[in-house]
DNA sequence: TCGCTGAATGTTAGCGCTACCATGTTAGCG
DNA sequence: CGCTAACATGGTAGCGCTAACATTCAGCGA
């Protein structure tokens, strides 16, 4: 049986609420006291109940974050943005994940709730009706990640319209025409396809009115890209520009393009959206956008934090902006 | 206020144990009972608590997972498997990181186990005296995974020495003879440093003694293969081959070949571990080993769940071996 | 010395649920 | 039709902690 709260008072003959307050406001607690505390704290070798502690107080130190996937590299770094940020101030991070289905992420959160969280991290601003019912009565913090609008509550990311935008005119700018816009499964990825959005403002700006998209279905990301610029380039000759929705897709074009002979950026210009380290690496250089990823899960979770604890949270919506790093491949 | 169990056993006049017995033991409650509780629940809108039960009942369907690291895909996967089963049987996943510090180790583990936690998973069978102590003493199942040998409870993982072995036994059939071994930080990732030492026996065994080490400050992955390519290049003329620690490491390696005019694998081969998806994508195709990742995760996760839940675990320590992906790089 | 004040500590009553044992209820049998 | 066994349900106590209020204590000025 491990040993209680009780045990350690009647060690240090005190009472347990003393001891309490030794963890939760040691401030409150005089010198002489702690330090007995902390003597019977390690002859009895106690371990907090944070269960009980949790019930008592109605609140537990425990954050749900919720993504749509471990397959993507995108969520890990935002997930280890968090992760660093929660275990500095005490808090666990519990991990749910959707496969990108928004009545999974209802059920997800009804059982969160259960935890009595502190609060909450949830990915996208699109929720369905019942999410959104649920986390509007649930008078805890929330954040809203990787996209930016108008939420629930706050709100950490990056303009995927804007990016999708600024790719295209750079591509534009280098007087590239018939540009070609290439992802997987946008209609779930529905952040790459904001990108295409702003891909066709730029394009309509410039004034094209056709903006060719290939959608594939998801398989293994570098192989979709190889496989897209296979298809694009037999089928539609004049395209002189690839505008991938990811750089694992750009990535596996651009190893592809060196097996089938096609020379980048002359034969065709290749561009991806992330900023992953392997668009470095590849010959010639990947034209990417750098995606604040880690900073996000940061960002979010020292917002949260603050709101936990009454500090000021300052914007409720923040952007954290992205760059343009352009390579050899544009 | 969030409604009790008290609140829909009033709603479905029945007592509140009734409705704790439909949550946790449904073929006990009789059918006409059920839809009763079932409306009433409907009704309140009842979220079940999950701590006040965890309290009452000791135990919670909570499960740490503590790895070294989230900048490593190998974790990533393995959270991935693990996260799929406990999901789909209703257990939580709580994440814990140590960046390869035993005594942070210790500090989680003891932080987990003030989460009664239903058992635990840990990264590597190397831990300190005071952690070993905490977990002997703790009598809930426990998972070791990665590594294979003699462990606190059960073990899932791969013989790291054996995968050295077979990697640099396929170089020396190819009948290269000056191998080097390149790796990042290798007294922190302990796992490499037994994919060396079964590297050096495979040498040992074909009469060569001397296994020259590369073991560079870690950086990024791919960077540092690109340097380990470079300087063993220009150091070691005579060397033929390169066996890496890691596939990010090789591939930054044949990626640098391509910009410095090295043909691989005519003037050096080259061999990764993990079976990433790159390495099928760069040119020539890298060898590897595949290390079973997923399965690791998927397979600890299941003899966690059969020993929490009483039923036979087979086994105690579970090798999923591995397997040679032989490309044109060696 | 007394009384006052604020700081430190204690007392009490739950938080919402489940374990344990007790009781009621049904079905099957002779 | 009564008896029994198996099944279904209920009452009660308490898991280990903290919120809220109560009390004590130290230190100080008058």
């Amino acid at each position: 049986m491990q040993p209680t709260l009780n045990d350690v008072a009647r060690e240090a003959g005190v009472s347990s609420i003393t001891v309490s307050r030794y963890f939760n406001s040691p401030d409150s607690v005089r010198e002489a006291t702690r330090l007995k505390v902390e003597a019977a704290i390690e002859k009895v070798g106690y371990v907090r109940n944070m269960i009980a502690g949790s019930l008592a107080s109605a609140s537990s130190r425990v954050i749900p974050v919720i993504v749509p996937s471990l397959s993507n590299v995108v969520f890990i770094d935002v997930i280890k943005g968090l992760q660093d940020e929660f275990e500095a101030h005490g808090y666990q991070l519990l991990l749910g994940k959707t496969d990108y289905d928004l009545a999974r992420e209802t059920q997800l959160i009804r059982t969160f709730l259960g935890w009595s969280a502190a609060g909450l991290v949830v990915t996208g601003l699109r929720h369905d009706d019942a999410t959104r019912q649920i986390l509007e009565n649930w008078n805890q913090p929330i954040v809203e990640i990787m996209e930016l609008g108008e939420g629930l509550d706050l709100n950490v990311g990056m303009d995927h319209v804007a990016a999708g935008r600024a790719m295209t005119e750079h591509l534009l700018a280098r007087g590239y025409r018939t540009i070609h816009f290439a992802g997987a499964e946008l209609d779930r990825d529905y952040r790459a396809a904001m990108r295409y959005a702003g891909h066709r403002e730029a394009l309509a700006a410039a004034g094209i009115e056709d903006a060719p998209l290939l959608d594939l279905p998801v398989r293994q990301q570098m192989t979709s890209g190889a496989q897209a610029l296979e298809r694009i380039k037999a089928t539609f000759p004049d395209c002189d520009a690839i505008h991938f929705a990811n750089d694992d897709m750009a990535c596996g074009a651009i190893l592809a393009a060196a097996r089938l002979g096609v020379r980048i950026p002359d034969d065709i210009a290749i561009a991806g959206f992330n900023g992953l380290p392997i668009g470095e690496h590849v010959t010639p250089r990947l034209t990417t956008i750098v995606s604040p990823r880690e900073q996000i899960g940061r960002m979010a979770a020292r917002k949260l934090l603050a709101r936990i604890n009454g500090e000021p949270v300052g914007e409720l919506s923040h952007d954290l902006g992205f760059t343009l790093r352009v390579g050899g491949s544009t």
